[in-house]
DNA sequence: AATAATTCTGGAATTATTCCCAGAATTGAT
DNA sequence: ATCAATTCTGGGAATAATTCCAGAATTATT
């Protein structure tokens, strides 16, 4: 079966090249005769245009790359959602890419996407602030979405962020509510925007209180369950454990409820917990788990659609929208009586 | 900044085009003085190849088109995760595009996939049976992989599938051999071959025991947690509801977990649950949820080396593969006395 | 009916690359 | 040194589309 170009159905039709392009596109200087014609020996040949020259002549792939660090995680499959859902109906394709969290990846797929000459890109980089992706960056000519990422020496690129700190605060603050003294933060790698401000957020609180802060508390690993579980047990085994664990991200949720677990103490009772994100296990545990919630799908439709819009002006302009993160309050804290 | 093309490379090395492009694909015919020369013209000027014109030229785009019904479900998240390793070490890229379980957007999907020329694809497709994803995929030149389906007309196709059925069998046999004998299955719709599977494997269990077989209790939904919920609620408030409810997927779990909780049940002890596939949800419930699992990472790095395979020989065999499923029993299986 | 204005169509250049073929340069043998 | 064999290089066609420009066909104007 020979592959099937515009030229056939050019022959087939009899007409040139040139109008089935201009009738395939709907420029509007072609006669309802000749759309017709075109039109016909198009679905009798079935023909499917090839995108691959199109792109290469126009200068546009209407195609966007989509970095993630880590595709299993949820979190980030609730993102791509919204970013692939709200992109389709703009008539873009996504090509996805996966870094696993490693900052030399975050390079070579960035390279790549380029390469197939993507018309936008938006990232989730492993690393924020080093030095390789901010060279990189620089030199890319297609608009750029961050999402949960601020790149310091390019305050202008557009981005999507939440507002961790503030959420942690009203976390931390909660806690102290409840009387709780030694509150312990687990979160991420301080290489990403999310987690400089949650401990930003973490230390605010106390300074806005009564209790005092204790910087020995608050842990930066990297996001794994395991490390989840390794730091969990060495502050629930200290001379004086904490009564609260905050814990930033599901990952390191698996491995902090595990080391309770295997200690055979009790969410609510023993220990409390608020973790950062909503995902099944936080509802449906038990007890439930008190989260501080963001609309991760939202974060995605928001970042695809700054992008179409950037890609489509001219003179595009960046955005840096901030989305609000809410607590919500669930049997996972304990009201200490003191 | 005018953009940078192997034209420019070649006259800034002052040799020819052809040269340039020999020196970047290695062919071996080129002396290692033109090698460096080109290798060092590309640096310094910091060229990036165009894929589009390459694939344009070669015709092989060296992408993959994934379908996929649900992004944001875990599951196919990790199959997700499997497949992109194992490409990016071929060499692939992938695009990923979302059917979000509608067989009309499947269609449409996988056109778009043959208009950007992808050199092969994996599907997931939202329903195994219709007469338009046949006709669609009969017209397909490139290589395919299913991933847990079946198309009944072209049983050629590779496929990566589960022993769903084997998988049922035994969690019923286990359900029986603790007693139960009012077993309640709930799950996805039978247009999808592991929904069939699991069907066939739910009666066979009964059939090679003493215990009867009711068909009133075989319930086929869509994937979605409010429909859990709704047909758990059902049977709960039967005149005799089931002893033990198996629950095909882990977006039914959740309706089938709030069901439940709603009525104020333990899982465990007043309802024993075997839910399909493993998630974070299952092993850190209390009581932990017993799951039919397999191995979803693998399924797609078999899906993506059999594809690579095909694409990559001229003469290709198709292949099925067949991973197996396990029983992981936990405490949510009540041992019933009598 | 002749001319002007408008609408539509065809031809050819263009996009960035690969790859075949011819011929130049180099090497080896006599 | 001459000729043959081998290695390497350059030129140009091909890939499948878009788009500009010129001119044909149609309609409107006088």
């Amino acid at each position: 079966m020979s592959k099937l170009t515009m030229k056939e159905v050019a022959t087939h039709a009899g007409v040139a090249l040139s109008s089935v392009s201009r009738v395939l596109n709907s420029h509007d200087d072609v006669s309802e005769k000749m759309r017709d014609r075109v039109l016909n020996s198009c679905k009798e040949l079935g023909y499917e245009p090839n995108l691959l020259a199109s792109s290469l002549r126009s200068g546009t792939t209407r195609t966007v790359g989509f970095l993630i660090s880590d595709i299993s995680n949820p979190l980030y499959g609730d993102i791509a959602w919204g970013a692939e859902r709200t992109l389709d109906l703009s008539g873009y394709a996504m090509i996805l890419a996966n870094s696993e969290s490693d900052p030399h990846r975050d390079i070579e797929m960035i390279r790549l996407l380029k390469q197939r000459r993507v018309d936008g890109l938006i990232l989730t980089v492993a690393d924020d602030q080093s030095e390789e992706i901010y060279h990189e960056l620089s030199k890319i000519q297609v608009p750029i979405v961050l999402i949960d990422r601020e790149v310091s020496q390019m305050p202008e690129l557009s981005a999507i962020l939440s507002d961790h700190s503030n959420g942690m605060k009203i976390a931390v603050e909660h806690l102290i509510k409840m009387n709780h003294k030694k509150i312990a933060l687990i979160t991420g790698p301080d290489s990403l925007r999310v987690n400089r401000e949650r401990s930003i957020g973490f230390k605010a609180a106390f300074d806005a209180s009564e209790v005092d802060y204790d910087d020995s508390l608050s842990h930066h690993v990297r996001y794994t369950p395991e490390e989840g579980m390794c730091v969990t047990n060495s502050l629930l085994e200290s001379p004086e454990p904490p009564s609260a664990i905050i814990c930033g991200g599901n990952l390191l949720l698996l491995g902090v409820l595990r080391a309770i677990k295997q200690k055979n103490l009790k969410v609510g009772e023993d220990i409390s917990i608020i973790s950062c994100d909503e995902v099944p296990l936080t509802e449906l545990h038990s007890p439930p788990i008190s989260v501080i919630a963001r609309d991760t799908a939202k974060m995605g439709e928001s970042a695809a659609s700054i992008l179409v819009n950037q890609m489509n002006s001219p003179n595009p302009i960046s955005r840096i929208i901030e989305l609000p993160t809410t607590l919500h309050i669930r049997n996972s804290i304990k009201h200490l009586g003191k």
